[in-house]
RNA sequence: GGGCGAAUAGCUCAGGGGUUGAGAGCGCCUGCCUUACAAGCAGGAAGUCGGGGGUUCGAAUCCCUCUUCGCCCACCA
C-alpha cells in the first residue's frame, strides 16, 4: 500500500464503505468451515421490518458488534445472525394508512389481497434497516439473514403451536382481553401499558327497585366508576361481606339508570371498602376483574357485551337508543349529562389512575370478553427460573435478574391470537358439521375433520409477533429440522438489548429454548440502557428529538458514533446524547479517530519498510522511552480485555483512547522523533516499537473503531494480507510489564511538564529556551534529567538544565510531584523589566474590574434588587479576580519587580 | 400501592472493595499555524461529590433519613 496519500484530516467517508465492501469479499463475517473452533453466537433483536434506523439500534448494534468482534479476533468461529421481525401490528398498521391514503381500507381488499400488498411493501422497503446496519460496520453473517415470515421459519412457528396444543399447553378461552379498538385486535398484558390519565370518578345512583329485602326509606344506592358508560353492561352490584353498611341490601334490586334492566345487590369478598362509596357495579363482558366476580356469584349467567369492537355504543336493547352507536367518550360525555339531568349522578371528582393503552398506537385499550387462543405459562416458566436461580442464566447488570425473576414467578397466560392479517395464521380449523365441535391443529391443512370427516374451516387469527420472534435463537437456523447450524450454533452466548423487552421477548426466548431445545438461548443477558435526550426523554422519531444514525455517520463517520455510543455507556445507565448539537455530542468520537489517523500517518510515513517484531529486538538497546511505551501497552491490552469481557465497554474505549492519545501520540512519538529523523541513533529500535505498540492499539481499538482501524492496518507495513478484523488479538507480554520504567518516566513527565508551566506562565515565546535548575535535594528528579536528558530538554525547552544552584535572581519555581521544585531564571528568556510591566498593567486591570464589582456589591440597590443567583456570580467573580491579583504579586515577587 | 435506579466541574458523564492533592470529554480562559494532527499543541480556572444525621482515627465512598428526578411492576372499580 503506498503511504503517501493519507490526507491531514481524516475524512471516513472515503473509505468506509470500501472497507466494508472489503471485509464482505473477503468473508470476515461468516463463522469458518472447520469445525474445530469454539463458535460464539449471538443472534440479533430482529428489528421491525419496516423499521429505520435510529439510535437504539445504533447503540444496541453497536456493541453487539463489539463484542462480536473481539471474539473474531480471539479466533472463535463467530456468528453474528441478522435478521428482522415482521411485527404483526406495526407492520399491518403501516400498510393500512398507506391503502388509506388511496380511500381504501384492508376490508375493501380481502384479507389475501391485502396479505399480498404487504409483502409487496416488505419486498420493497423491507429489510433496509439491514443495510443502515452494515453503514455503521455490524459484521453480521449476511448469508443466514432470516425474516420470521420465511417459509421456514413460519414452518417452526406452526410446528410450535400444534405441539404446544397437543402437549395441553396451549388452549382457547373464553376471558376478558385486551382489546384496541383501532387496530382491533386482542393485545396481550404486555402490549397494553400502563399510563396515567387525568380522569374522573363518577358517584352514580342505582334507584332501588321496591320490595324484597330492600329497606323501604332508601331510594338508590350510589357506585363510585371511571366508566359509567358500561353500567348498561352491569350484570349485579357488589359490596364487602363484612360491609355492615351493605347488609340490609344484600339480595335486593336495583335498576341500570336510565333503563329498565333490573340487577341484583350481591356481596364479594374482591371489594375494596374503602373506595369510591364500597359498593361496585359487575360488568363481566368489560373488565377482567368484574368477569371473574361474576364467575363467582352466577357461572352460568349472563355477560352483556355493550360496546362494539370499535368501542361505540353497541345496538342492542340494554343500551338505550339514545345512546347506540356513540363512541365511547363521546358516550360518557353524554351519558354523565344525562344522569345529571335526572339526578342520578351524585357527583363527579377528579381522579388520576394508570389506564392500558396499546403499545403500537397508543389508543386506550378495552377490555373486552372474547374467544382468544392462550399459552398456559406456568409449566413454561419453571425451567426459566430455575436456569437464573442455579446461575445458568447471568444478568449484566445483575439487577435485571431480580425483575426477571419476579415476573415469572407471578406469571400469567399469554393471549397469543391477534385479529389481523398479516402473521402467521394459527394452524386449527373448526369444524363446521353440525354437533361436532372439533377442533383439528396440525401444520397442514386437514382435509375434513379429524373427528368427524365434516368441512373444517380455519381459524383466522394470527398469532403474536412475539410468538414468533421467542423462537428467534433456534427457529433461525431450521429448527425443527436437525440442521448442522443447529448442532454447531445453539445454544448462543451473548444476548443483547434493551431491558424493555426482557418481558417480551427475552424471557420468552428462555422459556422456549429450554422447551423445545433443553437447554437456555445464551448465558449472558446483557441489557444496556436507553438512548435519550439531554432532558432524559427517550428519543423517538415522533417525539422530534430523535439523531438519526446516518446523519451522523455521514457527518463524522461511523466510529465517532461508534466510540461516541460506547463511551458513554456506562454499565446500567442510559446514553445521553443532545439531538440539538450533534457537533459537540460526537466531538469526543470525531477528534479521536482523527488523531488515531494522524499518529498513523506519521508513523506510518516514518515506516518505509517492515520492521523487526518488538520481541525480537534486543532489550539493552532500549531506552526508557522504549521500555516505558512497551510496560504502557502491556497495560493497554489487559486494562482493554479485562474491561471488555466484564461488558465494560466505556472503560474499553477509555482505555484505548489515552493510550493512544496521551502515552503514544503525546509522549512517545515526541520522544522519538529524533532517532526517526537520524539526528541520533537508534531509529532501528525506535520504528520497531512504534509499530509494535501502534499495530496493537489498532487491535485494541477495532472492535470499537473498525472502519479507521482498518483503513491504518492496510498501510502498516509488514502488517500483511490478512485484514486487521481477523488478526489476532493481542495477548499481554509480560516480559514487557516494567515498572521501574513506567516510575522513571513518570518524572520526566512531571519535569517537563513544571518547566513547560513556568514557560507557559511567563510567556516565554517559543523561540526561547530556558534554563533550569533542580533544586539539589532532588535526586530523583535529578536522575530523570540525567536518564533522559535529550528528551527533556527537546520538550521542555531547555537549553541548559543545572544541577545545583539556589534560587537567587528573577525567575519561578514550579512544583514537582514530590514537593521538591524546579527553578527556572527567567532573565535570559524573557525581558523582565517588560513582563514586570506587563503584570502590573494586568494587576492594574483585574483591580479595577474588581474595584467596580466590589462597589457593586456594597450597592444596597443591587443586593437587594438583583435575583440572588446573579449576585451571587458577582461574588464569585470578586472571588476570583481577587486571588488572580494575588498571584500576578506573587509572579512579580518572583520575577524581582 | 410495591420495587429498583440516579443525584459528582457550566454541560454530558465516569469513579467509589474507606487511607495520598476527586477524574474524562465537551465548553471556558491564556499563549501557540512547534515539519502527524488548529478535529491540533502547551498551560490554566472551575466541584462544601443533592440536604441532614450516624458508624470511624479518617466517608464523595458504608448505614439511616429527607428532597428531587427517572424506570419497572400492580385487577382500588
Amino acid at each position: 500500500m503506498t503511504t503517501t496519500q493519507l490526507s491531514p484530516q481524516y475524512d471516513p467517508s472515503t473509505i468506509e464503505r470500501a472497507i466494508y465492501q472489503r471485509w464482505l469479499d473477503l468473508g470476515v463475517f461468516a463463522p469458518p468451515a472447520d469445525g474445530d473452533r469454539e463458535p460464539y453466537v449471538i443472534v440479533i433483536p430482529p428489528p421491525n421490518v419496516t423499521a429505520v434506523l435510529h439510535m437504539g439500534h445504533g447503540l444496541n448494534n453497536t456493541i453487539q458488534d463489539v463484542l462480536i468482534r473481539l471474539e473474531r479476533m480471539r479466533g472463535r468461529a463467530v456468528l453474528w445472525l441478522p435478521g428482522t421481525d415482521h411485527a404483526g401490528i406495526a407492520t399491518q398498521n403501516v400498510v393500512e394508512r398507506l391503502i388509506a391514503s388511496e380511500g381504501k381500507r384492508r376490508q375493501d381488499l380481502g384479507r389475501d389481497a391485502f396479505v399480498e400488498r404487504v409483502w409487496a411493501y416488505v419486498g420493497e422497503t423491507g429489510g433496509r434497516i439491514l443495510d443502515q446496519l452494515k453503514a455503521i460496520g455490524a459484521s453480521c453473517d449476511w448469508s443466514r439473514t432470516r425474516f420470521t415470515l420465511d417459509d421456514e421459519y413460519s414452518d417452526a412457528v406452526l410446528e410450535v403451536f400444534v405441539r404446544l396444543y397437543h402437549e395441553g399447553l396451549i388452549y382457547r378461552g373464553h376471558r376478558v382481553i385486551h382489546w384496541c379498538p383501532r387496530c382491533l385486535t386482542a393485545l396481550s398484558d404486555e402490549e397494553a401499558e400502563f399510563r396515567e390519565r387525568d380522569e374522573s370518578l363518577y358517584y352514580i345512583r342505582y334507584p332501588i327497585v321496591r320490595g324484597g329485602g330492600t329497606h323501604a326509606a332508601d331510594e338508590h344506592v350510589v357506585v363510585a366508576t371511571t366508566r359509567p358508560e358500561t353500567m348498561f353492561g352491569d350484570v349485579a352490584l357488589v359490596f364487602h361481606p363484612d360491609d355492615a353498611r351493605y347488609r340490609r341490601h344484600r339480595g335486593g334490586r336495583v335498576r341500570i339508570p336510565l333503563t329498565a334492566v333490573e340487577i341484583g345487590i350481591d356481596v364479594s369478598p374482591a371489594v375494596e371498602r374503602d373506595f369510591g362509596t364500597g359498593m361496585l357495579k359487575v360488568t363481566p363482558a368489560h373488565d377482567a376483574n368484574d368477569f371473574d366476580i361474576a364467575a363467582v356469584l352466577d357461572p352460568k349467567g349472563e355477560r352483556p357485551v355493550i360496546l362494539t369492537e370499535d368501542a361505540r355504543m353497541a345496538d342492542v336493547e340494554r343500551v338505550p337508543a339514545d345512546l347506540r352507536g356513540l363512541e365511547r367518550d363521546g358516550a360518557r360525555t353524554y351519558l354523565v349529562e344525562r344522569l345529571r339531568a335526572e339526578q342520578l349522578l351524585e357527583k363527579a371528582e377528579p381522579y388520576r389512575h394508570a389506564v392500558r393503552h396499546c403499545y403500537r398506537c397508543d389508543t386506550v385499550v378495552e377490555p373486552r370478553l372474547s374467544d382468544q387462543w392462550f399459552v398456559r405459562m406456568a409449566p413454561l416458566a419453571a425451567p426459566a427460573l430455575e436456569a437464573y436461580r442455579r446461575g445458568r442464566l447471568r444478568f449484566v447488570p445483575e439487577r435485571w435478574g431480580k425483575v426477571y425473576e419476579q415476573w415469572l414467578t407471578q406469571i400469567r397466560d399469554w393471549n397469543i391470537s391477534r385479529q389481523l392479517w398479516w402473521g402467521h395464521r394459527i394452524p386449527a380449523w373448526f369444524c363446521e358439521a353440525d354437533g361436532c365441535d372439533h377442533l383439528t391443529v396440525q401444520r397442514d391443512a386437514p382435509a375434513g375433520c379429524q373427528a368427524c370427516g365434516g368441512r373444517v374451516r380455519q381459524e383466522t387469527d394470527v398469532l403474536d409477533t412475539w410468538f414468533s420472534s421467542w423462537l428467534w435463537p433456534f427457529a433461525t437456523m431450521g429448527w425443527p429440522r436437525p440442521t448442522a447450524d443447529l448442532r454447531r450454533f445453539y445454544p448462543g452466548h451473548t444476548l443483547v438489548t434493551a431491558p424493555e423487552i426482557l418481558f417480551f421477548w427475552v424471557a420468552r426466548m428462555v422459556m422456549a429454548g429450554y422447551h423445545f431445545m433443553h437447554q437456555a438461548p445464551f448465558e449472558t443477558v446483557f441489557l444496556h440502557g436507553t438512548v435519550r435526550d439531554t432532558q432524559h426523554r427517550k428519543m423517538s422519531k415522533s417525539a422530534g428529538n430523535g439523531i438519526d444514525p446516518l446523519e451522523v455517520v455521514d457527518r463524522y463517520g461511523a466510529d465517532a458514533l461508534r466510540y461516541t455510543v460506547v463511551a458513554g455507556s456506562a454499565i446500567g445507565t442510559d446514553v445521553i446524547m443532545d439531538p440539538n448539537d450533534l457537533e459537540s455530542t460526537f466531538a469526543a468520537g470525531r477528534n479521536f479517530a482523527n488523531k488515531l489517523w494522524n499518529v498513523g500517518r506519521f508513523i506510518v510515513t516514518n515506516l518505509d519498510a517492515p520492521t523487526t517484531p518488538a520481541d525480537g529486538l534486543d532489550p539493552a538497546q532500549f531506552e526508557l522511552a522504549d521500555r516505558w511505551i512497551l510496560s504502557r501497552c502491556q497495560r493497554a491490552i489487559t486494562d482493554t480485555t479485562d474491561a471488555l469481557d466484564r461488558f465494560r465497554l466505556n472503560d474499553a474505549a477509555a482505555a484505548g483512547y489515552h493510550f493512544v492519545w496521551d502515552d503514544l501520540a503525546d509522549w512517545y512519538v515526541e520522544q522519538v522523533k529524533p532517532r526517526l529523523y537520524g539526528t541520533v541513533p537508534g531509529g532501528e529500535v525506535a520504528r520497531a516499537i512504534l509499530s509494535h505498540v501502534f499495530g496493537t492499539a489498532l487491535r485494541l481499538l477495532h472492535p470499537i473503531m473498525p472502519f479507521v482501524t482498518e483503513e491504518l492496518w492496510s498501510h502498516l507495513p509488514g502488517a500483511g494480507a490478512e485484514p486487521l478484523a481477523t488478526t489476532a488479538w493481542p495477548v499481554p507480554q509480560t516480559d514487557f510489564l516494567d515498572e521501574e520504567a513506567e516510575d522513571r518516566f513518570g518524572r520526566v513527565q512531571a519535569l517537563v511538564g513544571a518547566v513547560r508551566a513556568v514557560r507557559a506562565e511567563y510567556r516565554v515565546p517559543p523561540s526561547r529556551a530556558v534554563t533550569a535548575r533542580v533544586q539539589p535535594a532532588n535526586t530523583a528528579a535529578l536522575e530523570a534529567f540525567n536518564a533522559e536528558q535529550r528528551t527533556i530538554e527537546r520538550l521542555a525547552k531547555i537549553g541548559k538544565l543545572a544541577m545545583d544552584g539556589g534560587g537567587g535572581g528573577g525567575g519561578a519555581h514550579a512544583v514537582l510531584p514530590d514537593g521538591s521544585s524546579v527553578f527556572v531564571p527567567l532573565g535570559d528568556a524573557i525581558d523582565v523589566r517588560q513582563e514586570c510591566a506587563r503584570l502590573a498593567a494586568e494587576i492594574e486591570r483585574v483591580e479595577r474590574q474588581l474595584a467596580a464589582v466590589d462597589a457593586k456589591l456594597r450597592n444596597d440597590q443591587f443586593t437587594n434588587r438583583a435575583p440572588a443567583e446573579v449576585v451571587e456570580r458577582e461574588r464569585q467573580k470578586a472571588g476570583t479576580w481577587r486571588e488572580q491579583c494575588e498571584t500576578l504579586a506573587d509572579k512579580r515577587r518572583a520575577l524581582g519587580c
